[in-house]
RNA sequence: GGGAGCUUAGCUCAGUUGGUUUAGAGCAUCUGCCUUACAAGCAGAGGGUCAUUGGUUCGACUCCAAUAGCUCCCA
């Protein structure tokens, strides 16, 4: 069979795609054996993946591979969430395109094209996993607003709310006036952006002259209902209890005293705007202020503020500036750095705003779900950067605003009567029936809450509702699969979504949600910048899949991506890793040369490769296993990478050529398996397009389900053996070069070692490598020849073209490796003369250091010997 | 303002209870090679006061403290 020069990844990934979902491998049941289970964070239905996902998606897959290998039933669901916010800004501007408000057509339409809309782009994100590779278990793909699971998050909901654990409340929230919706405090994301602190004074009642207050937000000051000043401020003890007007609508508020100011923020004194700061809110229950809202949801001015009305607050803090300057009550204005919050979704400035919305207390499902993690219980990796975060985050949680006025989500399971009264019910029959039962059976009108919930109150059922653990409690598969074994996911949803799933896991079931979280960092352009659509860094990872192929960047992902480390990603990893699809290839070429021209004569090299790359390739198993119980995964693809490039194709292949014999190609060809193998959970599709073309196999014999061997026993001798060999050989290549001698030409050798019986055992390697016309022991070093220490051996070569031997590079060389020795030869003997080191050590330590000693002094003396007999 | 983490070669990172490490890898750089698997390759080479300072210890890249710089989280 003819084979390809270069490796052609489109075609072959497809192809294995469709074999693996045809065969139904990636599909799981419950069975005997013991389950790995994953959920995959359900990324947004609308969104396409980008290079966080790609991240992501391959650990798992690579978690979920190595799995199935393993013998456990591996099971890898995934899905999507309905993204309330984001989906519905997307429904709306594609509405505003044809001329229609979300308003006009209502609720009912509106959510059909919503509907519409998941059916006609639900679908890509699916599209691209699978081009990626990942081997989801299809079967299960789950939405966030699928009606069975719908009704998961209705009956929590209502189950939370007979607990007391959910109420609806009057309280200041986070406003986005641009989506028109409450947000939770973890939807906003705090910058620090430049602005203006204005200096305004506010005439005193009595006129005897002004108070002078600092704000970065001069249009609240209509606002106002107070100015607070700190108790202990000996600036203003005499102005305590007087009263003062507010600039340009003259109304008369209160100057009164309470320690929250800071004394050295301005100019120590705080005017009080309860309905448009958290702070100041609090501080206006505690002196019994009214308040007052100048501002409408949109963020335009309000009747209230009597100014400016309808005009919005950006262009009314520029209006009010110059108005306060015009009318000489504006003192001064500087420059300030200061933190802004704005909204995660529509990157408006968040407004805070006092709004009745509906909370889940938090404190109660807090710590249980923190005594899970501190206990170990759930696992953090890598935990020493995140288990502070977590655990800060659960002490000093607060109340979850769960409502938003949008319409795409859970619609809140609640109705009101004529007089305000709630029935939460998970049916508008229930609630009915709870009307009338309450109300002496008289008959009541009811409507529902118009408001949906925030779409993580939906996502932190994922790992117990996917397997319907919800809607029907304790069935078979959710009891086989739940806890699942590990979620994997960006560490910048540790609480939007991660505490909270252990929350609702451990209230719900009782049970933790998964035994370890594994953190992804963010992913960066090489630069370190974050990916984002503004700067254009973030590349289109379809395109990068076409263009090196999924093996080779998921290779490039994986490769400079340690655990919980920010990955800096360089496409150049995608072309590493396209070279190595092309390493791989060839060395598969390579077996099938020998396969076509193999006789029955015994190999040449003999055995020492095949025995040597045997004990290699067990060590690696045992490392495996530490790395992958470790979740080292970067780690152990690039030891894999050099295990493949250096150990089996630089060496092993090339000291098996010219070629072996049929049970040579027979134990290469197992080799080069459990190489693909091994390599399978990383490049899932080239490993099993070779390990088809290397031998032919039974037709349900595929890679992804086939057992990986467990380590076997390791001879550490010959792995050692192995290195003394490539020293030997690289070291003698070295000193050719350095004479400027090419490789290829035939030169003679002398070996001088106390171990003859080790280079018996590879003399054919030596003779094959260096090119050797002949390779004898000797006890001295004959004339003429080029000295090269290995260790504790010497060699001498000598080349029949290379009549005078310069022997001022030798010298050089050896002079400076003489160097080195002797510093560490007086190092050691420091250590062994100080008598403090004799009697703390430990004796296996001081016995180390003994035979460093006689090591080095050996060598030492080689060296020097061998420069006596240059001089 | 409060908290967490990081700082090792030009770049990105390893370095597993302190002792075969005067520190390893990949990429990049330099040198020589189109050697019949692979130039998407082969064979070699150079490159580091382990951020700084002090402490603990017989011994510190590793433990402790302070300082500086960077990153992130929270308010």
């Amino acid at each position: 069979m003819e084979i390809a020069k270069t490796y052609q990844p489109k075609t072959v990934e497809a192809k294995w795609y469709a074999r693996w979902l045809e065969k139904g491998y990636m599909h799981s049941t419950p069975d005997q054996r013991q389950p790995y289970t994953i959920v995959i964070p359900p990324p947004n239905v609308t969104g396409v993946l980008h290079m966080g996902h790609a991240l992501n998606e391959t650990i798992q897959d690579i978690l979920i591979r190595r799995a199935r290998a393993k013998g456990y039933n591996a099971c890898w669901v995934p899905g999507a969430d309905h993204a309330s916010i984001a989906t519905e800004a997307r429904v709306v501007n594609q509405l505003k395109t044809q001329g229609i408000r979300k308003q006009d057509i209502g609720r009912e339409a509106f959510l059909q094209h919503a509907w519409e809309w998941k059916e006609k782009y639900g679908g890509i994100i699916y599209e691209q996993l699978k081009k990626l590779g990942c081997s989801c278990d299809w079967q299960r793909t789950t939405f966030t607003l699928d009606n069975e699971y719908s009704r998961a998050v209705i009956k929590v909901f209502v189950q939370l709310y007979r607990e007391g654990l959910i109420y609806r409340g009057q309280r200041m929230i986070n406003w986005d006036p641009a989506a028109l919706t409450a947000l939770s405090d973890e939807e906003v994301e705090y910058r620090e952006v430049e602005s203006k602190l204005y200096y305004v004074r506010y005439p005193l009642e009595d006129n005897t002259g002004f108070i002078t207050i600092a704000t970065t937000r001069p249009e609240t000051i209509l606002g106002d209902v107070a100015i607070a000043v700190h108790p202990e401020d000996p600036r203003y003890q005499r102005l305590i209890g007087k009263h003062a007007r507010v600039p340009l609508i003259d109304r008369r508020i209160p100057i009164i005293a309470d320690s929250y100011v800071d004394q050295s923020f301005g100019t120590g004194c705080l005017k009080i705007t309860p309905a448009h700061d958290p702070n100041d809110y609090q501080i206006g229950i505690t002196h019994h202020l009214p308040s007052i809202d100048i501002l409408n949801p949109d963020g335009t001015m309000s009747p209230a503020a009597q100014l400016f009305v309808g005009e919005d607050r950006f262009t009314v803090r520029q209006k009010m500036a110059d108005l306060l300057l015009e009318k000489g009550f504006l003192a001064k204005t500087e420059s300030i750095v200061h933190k802004v919050g704005f909204s995660q979704r529509s990157n408006a400035v968040v407004e805070p705003r006092i709004s009745t919305q509906w909370f889940l207390k938090m404190k109660d499902l807090a710590k249980p779900a923190l005594d899970a993690v501190l206990n170990r219980q759930i696992q953090i990796h890598p935990e020493e950067r995140f288990l502070n975060t977590y655990r800060h985050w659960m002490e000093n949680v607060q109340d979850w605003c769960i409502s938003r006025q949008l319409w795409w989500g859970h619609r809140i399971p609640a109705w009101y009567d004529e007089q305000g009264e709630i029935y939460v019910a998970e049916t508008e029959a229930e609630a009915y029936a709870l009307a009338r039962e309450r109300n002496a059976h008289k008959e009541v009108q009811l409507h529902q809450d118009e408001d949906v919930l925030d779409t993580w109150f939906s996502s932190w059922l994922w790992p117990i509702e996917v397997f319907r653990g919800i809607t029907q409690p304790q069935n078979a598969e959710w009891r086989y699969y739940y806890p699942t074994t590990v979620l994997v996911t960006g560490q910048d949803i540790i609480f939007f979504w991660v505490a909270r799933m252990i929350m609702a896991g451990l209230h719900f079931t009782g049970e933790i949600p998964f035994r370890h979280v594994y953190f992804t960092g963010m992913v960066r352009d090489k630069l370190g910048r974050k990916m984002s659509k503004s700067l254009g860094n973030s590349p289109d990872l379809s395109q990068l899949i076409d263009e090196y192929g999924a093996d080779a960047v998921r290779f490039g992902i994986m490769i400079s991506s340690p655990a919980g480390n920010d990955l800096l990603f360089d496409e150049k990893g995608c072309e590493q890793g396209l070279h190595f699809c092309n390493k791989l290839w060839n060395a598969l070429r390579l077996i099938k040369s020998w396969e076509s021209k193999a006789t029955s004569q015994p190999a040449s090299a003999g055995e020492f490769p095949i025995k040597w790359f045997q004990h290699r390739l067990q060590a690696f198993l045992r490392q495996t296993e530490s790395d992958f119980e470790q979740f080292r995964l970067s780690e152990n693809l690039k030891s894999l990478y050099s295990l493949i490039w250096e150990d089996f194709c630089s060496t092993y292949l090339e000291w098996m050529k010219p070629a072996p014999d049929a049970a040579g190609i027979q134990i290469t060809k197992s080799y080069f398996e459990t190489l693909l193998q091994l390599l399978h959970p990383f490049m899932p599709f080239i490993t099993e397009e070779i390990y088809h073309l290397l031998s032919p196999h039974d037709p349900e014999d595929h890679l992804i389900i086939k057992p990986l061997p467990s380590a076997g026993d390791i001879d550490e001798n010959i792995v050692q053996q192995g290195l003394l060999l490539k020293e030997i050989i690289a070291s003698v290549r070295q000193h050719l070069q350095m004479h400027q001698v090419k490789t290829k030409q035939s030169l003679e050798l002398w070996i001088q070692t106390s171990q003859r019986d080790t280079y018996e055992n590879f003399m054919p390697i030596l003779t094959s490598q260096l090119h050797a016309q002949s390779i004898v022991f000797t006890e001295q070093p004959p004339a003429q020849s080029i000295r090269v220490v290995v260790g504790k051996d010497m060699i001498y070569l000598k080349l029949p073209q290379l009549e005078t031997t310069s022997s001022d590079h030798q010298k050089q060389h050896l002079e400076k490796d003489l160097a080195y020795l002797k510093t560490f030869l007086q190092k050691i003997e420091e250590k062994l003369q100080n008598e403090r080191f004799l009697q703390h050590a430990k004796p296996e330590v001081v016995e180390r250091e003994q035979k460093k000693k006689q090591d080095t002094l050996e060598k030492i003396r080689v060296i020097e010997e061998t420069l006596r007999t240059l001089s």
